[in-house]
RNA sequence: CGCGGGGUGGAGCAGUCUGGUAGCUCGUCGGGCUCAUAACCCGAAGGUCGCGGGUUCGAAUCCCGCCCCCGCUACCA
């Protein structure tokens, strides 16, 4: 089955940060495990270049827009792939095809009779050459950016008919209840709608930073909907000479924060629509990383208030930082360990150090360490070729397929605590195994043969299970079994045979 | 004002859709073990699940009302 994936393209004008790896790790996640799976992956993220904050930023520095650009994409790119993202394509919303396939799509809607000239009325500022929304207003009607007084203007615009899709848009949160996930947030985007829609202006007049509009070259589209096309778009060109539109739209899972939800939840299938696309078939809202402030030195959550992280807040943890220091697995794994998907939750560096010690060290590493430690020192470094030990089969039946039942509603972190379950449980097996004292015992050798080789394929089910959420260190790991088989029809207790040759293994999460 | 969330032992959360004597992690206290990254395992203390009413044999879970916190309220890519 086809199975395409995407994040939210990452606006140029910041740096990226924690947020950025976070939505993009979500996705990352399902992708690796849905390869794992079989299935025919494509995974897709990228940087959104148009609209005026990017004008504005690059006018602050002295370059142009696309130079900005140019300079900024490629940090995206190199973040993303410093966080383990296995993408498929990187888009630019600067990207030439890019923009040929947007000035087709919205013709197309155009043609389809969605669109209309109207005038578009508001605050405007001249410096800016934009109009200001009432929550970008600053004190005494001025521009927050220049200062300066606003002006009541209008300008000639091309409006697109969001209104007309409300019946639309209503059935289709009906008749598809997951559409949007989790459900909260279906609600949310279904009583938006609800109140009825107003219609959207589709083009600027004032800037040029964008995609042309093709019945009149005098404007450019609005930049969300230029961006928000790059899910259809890129498909048509991410493999030269090769038109994937058919094979992966619509997309099976579009990962987005809750900042974004209107845009997506209800502009978006509305323009699908319009252009004669589907909708996708699922939107994951995920929400925000929170951090503590206020507090003494920001470590201890029990201290301040928890906010949205935010450079002028002063309280963002640096991703790129704790890669450095600990690894992109270990960054990965505190995100959807420590926050459940979906919601919003607190994250700080001294949950990520405690998560890090108790979990990855203590429970998983010396897991491995310990398993593989026995086996060298009790058998020579080969897992004994036995029958399992049937005690163990209760806890792992059905573990593999309800994993994929989870992550097939994006649920990544209920998946992650049913494998970390089991980590437990083999830690806990070792302890009423007691390996060592087998050891000792005349005619202990059957036990211990028995639980060496339970605990590694205990061992082996779990950590592929954990790949995706942890590539790296999983490979590593698998690889120090002698099992280096990633594909999930492997992961249940009792798929690999014994008699696998180990080898060593630095502590995977070192103790600092 | 309207809409959408949330309020669960010291802290952070799950459970609420599909009612059935409250669960997880961290922290605290006590015990066990020695294979292992001084890791691991067991046990204990600690909660009237925001408040009030209702439905039910039975409610954190369903219904009504109220209080407090957060987000959204249209072009924040």
């Amino acid at each position: 089955m086809p199975y395409y994936v995407t994040t939210p393209i990452y606006y140029v004008n910041a740096a990226p940060h924690l947020g950025h790896v976070y939505t993009t790790v979500g996705a990352d996640i399902l992708a690796r495990h849905m390869r794992q799976r079989g299935e025919d992956v494509f995974f897709l993220t990228g940087t959104d270049e148009h609209g005026e904050p990017v004008v504005q930023a690059a006018e602050r520095e002295g370059i142009t827009p696309r130079e900005l650009g140019d300079r900024n994409a490629p940090r995206f790119r190199d973040a993303m792939a410093r966080a383990g993202a296995s993408n498929d394509f990187f888009i630019r919303t600067t990207d030439p095809e890019h923009h040929a396939r947007v000035a087709e799509i919205l013709q197309r809607v155009h043609d389809n009779g969605h669109v209309y000239a109207g005038k578009y009325e508001g605050w405007y500022c001249p410096r800016c050459a934009d109009f200001k929304t009432d929550s970008e207003i600053a004190e005494g009607n001025t521009c927050p950016i220049h200062g300066i007084a606003l002006e009541w203007q209008d300008e000639d615009n091309w409006f697109f008919r969001l209104s007309s899709f409300q019946e639309r848009l209503e059935r289709l949160y009906e008749e598809r209840p997951d559409f949007v996930l989790p459900r909260t947030r279906r609600n949310e985007a279904s009583a938006f709608v609800a109140q009825g829609l107003r219609d959207v202006s589709l083009s600027r007049a004032n800037i040029s930073w964008g995609v042309p509009v093709p019945w009149d070259p005098e404007q450019v589209f609005y930049v969300w909907f230029d961006a928000l096309l790059n899910y259809v778009t890129a498909l048509g060109y991410a493999r030269p000479g090769e038109d994937l539109t058919e094979r992966f739209w619509p997309a099976s899972f579009q990962i987005i924060g809750k900042d974004i939800l209107k845009f997506h939840a209800v502009y978006w299938p509305a323009l699908l629509i319009a252009a004669d696309l589907e909708p996708p078939r699922h939107l994951f809202v995920h929400g925000f990383l929170l951090s503590p402030t206020g507090g003494e030195d920001g470590g201890d959550a029990s201290g301040g208030t928890l906010e949205k992280m935010s450079k002028s807040r002063g309280n963002v943890i640096d991703p790129f930082a704790v890669i450095d220091a600990f690894g992109a697995d270990a960054l990965r794994f505190y995100c959807f360990r420590d926050v459940s998907f979906g919601q919003d939750g607190p994250v700080s560096e001294a949950g990520f150090a405690t998560r890090y010690e108790t979990e990855l060290a203590n429970e998983y590493g010396n897991l491995a360490n310990r398993t593989l430690a026995m086996i060298d020192r009790y058998r020579g470094g080969a897992t004994p070729d036995v029958d399992l030990d049937p005690v163990l089969a209760p806890d792992f039946d059905g573990l593999r397929q309800s994993v994929e039942g989870l992550l097939d509603r994006a649920e990544v972190t209920a998946a992650l605590e049913e494998i970390w379950e089991r980590v437990r449980r083999l830690n806990r097996y070792v302890e009423e195994q007691a390996p060592w004292k087998l050891a000792k015992e005349e005619g202990g050798a059957g036990d211990l043969d028995r639980a060496l080789r339970s605990l590694a394929e205990g061992l082996r089910v779990v950590t592929v299970l954990l790949h995706p959420y942890m590539p790296e260190s999983t490979e590593k790991l698998l690889a120090a079994l002698g099992r280096e088989e990633l594909d999930l029809g492997g992961a249940s207790y009792g798929a690999a045979p014994g008699g696998a040759r180990t080898g060593a293994l630095e502590p995977l999460f070192p103790k600092r």
